[in-house]
DNA sequence: ATGAAAGCGCTAACAC
DNA sequence: GTGTTAGCGCTTTCAT
């Protein structure tokens, strides 16, 4: 397996053992150099596209590497130059459920961030990490594999990602600011989104608003905040059942919905913080047949392409994932050129549809 | 910016240097062999848990190593080592019109091989690439990144990927297999997809089926093949207008189902080749004042999430997305360990929602 | 049980 | 303009 030899001084390979050599052994510079006549320091300069070695024998080079499909072997570039130009985009699971690449917008941002990254020459690695977990995230990093890294949610562990700051890994996530952070979050403006969905609803005529989300999460922590800014604003006094702390997991949220019902609790409206979350509430008002939205009003999160296509279709808070994946690729490159972190909100935008009354 | 120096002979570094570098210079194995007093071959040995090194130097030097983060670098390991645990997931997308990362089916086959991939030990390099320029796909495994090549669909390239089986790359495709090919395909059972959407209709009572899809493209053709049988089997002759031969583009689908209406073509349901151009079939319909289903059924493909949940829900030919993730992996790592290419077919089934009649 | 040293495939400083 | 050589961070023989 290990091609290492004292035994054979100087030479490189002898012909009978190369030929032996499982014949598909990978081309290496010095085979292209042996071909061509030259040595592998001019091989080296001919596909960098050097000015020092003579033009005729650079295209020579170049051709014969080309007609051979050799490409330079990037570890071992990467080794020598020290320098690499991947990065690692990491989406974290609910460690319950396993539940969470599956997310529309979860996707959409990695589609975004495959652009963006491509856009700038930059490969991606793409991983899943257990949420409760998420220091694994800066593995990659700490094995010299990534210049980078990008977290898709913050979660629970606003204290992991402070420490991986801390220690210089260079990142961006996705996820609400909050004071006191060391790490660079992009995102949208979690609060206003909350907001102008709450209001909407208000205006609309209701005033018993359920919140469906997990104010564990940052993120819903400060849609929830413009929630309850709304019903104040409304004068309208929240009560504590409106809250239906669910994750993002549509079979939970549906089970607590029912419950809710079952409780006796009485609603006109529910704010939900994903498009999926909210096409189960519409079940679950439906299951007791009632209608969406003359009975019940409900609000989406993310604008899914699904919003847009749903029975009824969804009101419901516009996050602009293809620009996210630009900034978040923007603040993590800043950083890698030595930077300090900055940290952006996005303006997010309420998309009024069927599943509101106006 | 490069540290070697010919002008420093043996010494590692002094250690005023080494203050000096950087403060932030990554830790290595030297480092964490300096600290603990042994060589760095024991810090090898330790951390890669050999027996030849004594129990307790091993634990002293592995909590010293997780103490101050330190990883052992993988490029370097790999270059040594002659191996590597990563794999290309290509995704290519339409030259015209960019699109395809952001069709639901896309991103839902790269989220189930993340997690194949993942519960296998290996990383997943995600890239885009040019559906015309398809032998790009190779370049990672070229470069000697990656340990294999995964694309997501055959597009027009069927030429090009057999280039690359020829030269040795291990490859899995998604998509059609065809007669005559060297590369591995895994894929769905595209003619009875075809056939069973079709034949649901016809059982329905329609007669004049539209189908929508580019016959160029494999998957697309096999489809279509399948859709021919039916109405063969059920005596209708097929009209040359009913073959709707546009890409997986939800703008351009829209455009020639109006001009269809406008030319004055007659028909009763459609075929379509993904849930997102079901929808847009749908559209059109109602654009014209008809009702699906009762005017005009119309069938999907792929059961994306959003099927179950558009207006109308889609009767669709369901896709194993799932599984098609674990079966990709396996048939990648036989190749990887030197087994020749399998092809294998996976059934689909036809679920059926309420935009047909039965 | 541990260390010294060679070499994985490449780049660049240094000689010529 | 081209070749020689050291070394990027690691693993593994070989020697002790």
């Amino acid at each position: 397996m290990n091609r290492a030899k004292r035994a054979e001084p100087t030479a490189l390979q002898s012909p009978a053992r190369q030929a032996a050599d499982k014949d598909r052994r990978r081309l290496q510079m010095a085979d292209i150099a042996r071909l061509a006549g030259v040595s592998v320091s001019t091989v080296s300069r001919a596909l960098s596209g050097s000015e020092l070695v003579n033009a005729e024998t650079r295209v020579r080079v170049v051709e014969l590497a080309r007609s051979l499909n050799y490409t330079i072997n990037q570890g071992a570039q990467n080794l020598r130059l020290q320098k690499n130009r991947t990065v690692a985009v990491v989406v974290p699971y609910d460690s319950a459920s396993r539940q969470h690449i599956s997310d529309p917008f979860f996707l959409a941002i990695v589609g975004s961030l495959a652009d963006a990254l491509t856009d700038r020459g930059y490969e991606m690695l793409l991983s899943r990490v257990d949420a409760d977990k998420l220091d694994a995230a800066s593995a990659p990093y700490d094995a010299g594999r990534v210049a980078g890294v990008i977290i898709i949610g913050q979660w629970r562990h606003h204290d992991l990602l402070n420490e991986m700051a801390a220690r210089h890994v260079p990142l961006v996530v996705w996820g609400a600011e909050m004071p006191q952070q060391l790490y660079c979050t992009v995102g949208g403006d979690n609060r206003d989104g909350g907001y102008q969905a709450t209001r909407h609803l208000i205006k609309g005529g209701r005033r018993r608003v359920l919140f469906l989300g997990d104010p564990q999460l940052p993120e819903v922590r400060q849609r929830h905040q413009g929630y309850l800014d709304a019903l104040k604003e409304a004068g309208i006094q929240p009560e504590r059942q409106w809250l239906l702390d669910v994750p993002f997991e549509e079979a939970t949220a549906r089970r607590r919905l029912d419950e809710t019902y079952r409780d006796g609790v009485v609603f006109d409206s529910v704010v939900a913080c994903s498009d999926l979350l909210a096409l189960q509430a519409v079940r679950a008002v439906r299951a007791t047949g009632r209608c969406v939205p003359s009975d019940v009003s409900v609000t989406g999160y993310d604008d899914a392409p699904l919003a847009a296509w749903s029975d009824p279709p969804l009101t419901t808070v516009h996050q602009p994932v293809g620009e996210a994946g630009k900034l978040i690729v923007e603040a993590l490159m800043a950083q890698i050129d030595g930077q300090p972190p900055r940290s952006r909100t996005m303006p997010v935008k309420l998309v009024v549809r069927k599943s509101t009354v106006t």
